[in-house]
DNA sequence: TAGATTGTTAATCGATTAACAATC
DNA sequence: TAGATTGTTAATCGATTAACAATC
């Protein structure tokens, strides 16, 4: 009888894109919003755009459309948006150093309470406002505050050893942005970033619209 | 008559991953690959896995599996790595630098030929060894290279002005890591790049990992 | 040969799309 | 009322999974 959260790979990147887009209408005044609406400016289907709403839960009225307040609301609820969200990241590089001054998590509710380093030189210094910490501090900050997910930022070939670290400090998600698969426990889940898949769905698209053209 | 691309996306976010396994047996001086073997490796189904190495056209052998290096070179070709794609960056922020200086577009063939930005201080300096160039010198340095595909690592409210030069400049694919969305001709496709839904993602897939250890 | 592994054909499953009734 | 828009039910489509034959 627990209510079980399902959900598609494809739903929840759409959900994030109709949130602001919706966000904007109520910074303009209104207070309404149409499935058809919300399609017309993502490019999508207005008949997806009402299946998904359905499927999160909120309910509108024919004639009228969705309570623009309500919806953005819920969007958020089944996000995760409505809680702080707390990470910790390893590897204080380029990358990793761009990560903790992205300003787009504070807006979602996701902090990155500190950043880890082997490095002397920047242990102990601060990055974008969050301290570096040396790796021995891992295990205890991630128990004290309950910490779940870390970033993993470091390159490759040390990817593994510090997954490990994470495993042993309680986290059971881990969001890898080095380039080599890890190894890791049933109950610990991983999240590849792959910047360069992106890049080559970006082509492919490309590639299609060149081809449908003709 | 002409051969249409088909793909879908849950297959090309595979096959990286099956590349760099298979280049890391190549690497070991492996010569052949089953499907099962990739599958383990992955935490996939090895049907899946067969499917995914029959669509995009390499052939097996019973009791042996598939040439190792036949299929990483198929992969590639299929995910468009053996040519060179030249790509231009809008915005040397913090974010567009880190860009600039990550090292795993040239291992894939891409190439970042230059940033641009409107900052004064910015223009005329290096990079990670890449020039920061004035938006006026866009148009010309697109046109020359027939570069088609642009990084957009701008604040939200430049985003579609930034767009907008790229389109005139003869740019047809836009990578926005910007999280505003921007309007767009028919012919040019967006690749909306969102670092919080993928951490959304991952979080929904702690959620399920739980309810699954239930 | 026997057994491992691919290739092929069919079944399932879920997401998307369509059709249309309900309703404000 | 008429028309716009949601909600519901059914159809389609494609991806995944399954079953099993082919083959080295």
């Amino acid at each position: 009888m627990t209510p079980i959260t399902t959900f598609s790979i494809p739903l929840i990147r759409r959900l994030p894109q109709y949130h602001s887009f919706v966000e904007g209408l109520i910074r303009e005044g209104q207070l309404t919003v149409s499935s058809s609406a919300i399609a017309a400016h993502l490019n999508l289907d207005a008949i997806q755009v009402r299946k998904d709403i359905e499927h999160i839960g909120v309910i509108g009225r024919p004639r009228i459309g969705y309570d623009a307040r309500e919806l953005v609301k819920i969007i958020a609820e089944f996000l995760g948006w409505n809680n702080l969200n707390q990470l910790i990241l390893v590897g204080c590089g380029g990358l990793g150093s761009a990560l903790l001054g992205y300003g787009g998590f504070a807006r979602r509710n996701f902090e990155i309470v500190a950043g880890f380093d082997t490095d002397p030189v920047k242990v102990g210094t601060t990055i974008h406002g969050k301290s570096v910490l040396p790796l021995a501090k891992l295990d205890d900050l991630c128990r004290r505050l309950h910490i779940e997910m870390g970033i993993v930022a470091v390159p490759a070939d040390h990817a593994q050893e510090v997954v490990d670290l994470m495993i042993k400090a309680g986290i059971t998600g881990i969001w890898n942005f080095s380039p080599a698969a890890v190894n890791v426990p049933k109950n610990v889940v991983v999240q590849q970033e792959d910047i360069i898949t992106s890049l080559v769905i970006l082509q492919k698209n490309i590639q299609k619209q060149h081809e449908a053209a003709l």
